[in-house]
DNA sequence: CAGTTTTATTGAGAATTAGCTATATAGCTA
DNA sequence: TAGCTATATAGCTAATTCTCAATAAAACTG
């Protein structure tokens, strides 16, 4: 049951679901997903972690980056079968296709561009 | 967006899911599903609530017993495509197994039994 | 109609959560 | 090593959520 929640409670946020959307599409790094969403820098770092403990999300490190990705292939069965859902679904959500026409612009350089 | 948060939040909660593996066994009235929940009316009555407001549960009034359902054809895709999940999930969890053990003896005459 | 049963609503308290700022850690570069 | 950049952690506040007790509403029964 316990993984099944942490899967549900992972996505019953709006931010997280969009992370996730954005992910679906590349690899971002923390500074970039949170230039994207315009929050602040820790407030991602905890939405990551909770996707990841949810096993949605998995990370590289890449020096000083880190790389999150969806993670296709969970321990999770939970995780594995909504992230297939959600390749598909919310693709018409006005407020989803914002995020990814802003997550397709952005870039580590522009990061910290104001 | 919404109606998938909806259905995202009104399943990450363990007396809800509950719920939705009772029902999907049988129709409950309210008083059945508070006596194996072992939880407050009030209580049982807004997670049904939520529920309904999710497109996860129906119900229809047969005097002063109100008997819930699961909305399998919902209006809301979201809550379609999991309940159809949450027919095969949870199946071998020992705490839904507990609970839908209990829920095959409920019966409306015993619901106010001690 | 008065009383009973079933369910819904209201309101309060404890716990959880999403966001922030401040600070710590990790890794790079000069 | 000192300083910079990227990320994580800690701690706070406001808002949300789960639960309950009390009460209201709805529907039956004698």
């Amino acid at each position: 049951m316990k993984g099944f929640i942490r899967v549900m409670k992972a996505l019953s946020d709006p931010s997280r679901v969009k992370i996730i959307k954005m992910l679906s599409r590349k690899e971002m790094c923390v500074c970039e997903i949170t230039a994207v969403l315009k929050l602040a820098q820790p407030t991602i770092s905890k939405h990551l972690k909770i996707l990841e403990d949810a096993g949605l999300v998995d990370f590289s490190k890449d020096g000083s980056w880190v790389n999150y990705r969806l993670d296709l292939q969970s321990a999770n069965q939970y995780a594995e079968v909504m992230l297939e859902h959600m390749q598909n679904w919310l693709e018409d959500d006005k407020e989803i296709r914002e995020i990814l026409a802003r997550a397709k612009e952005v870039n580590r350089a522009s990061c910290n561009a104001p």
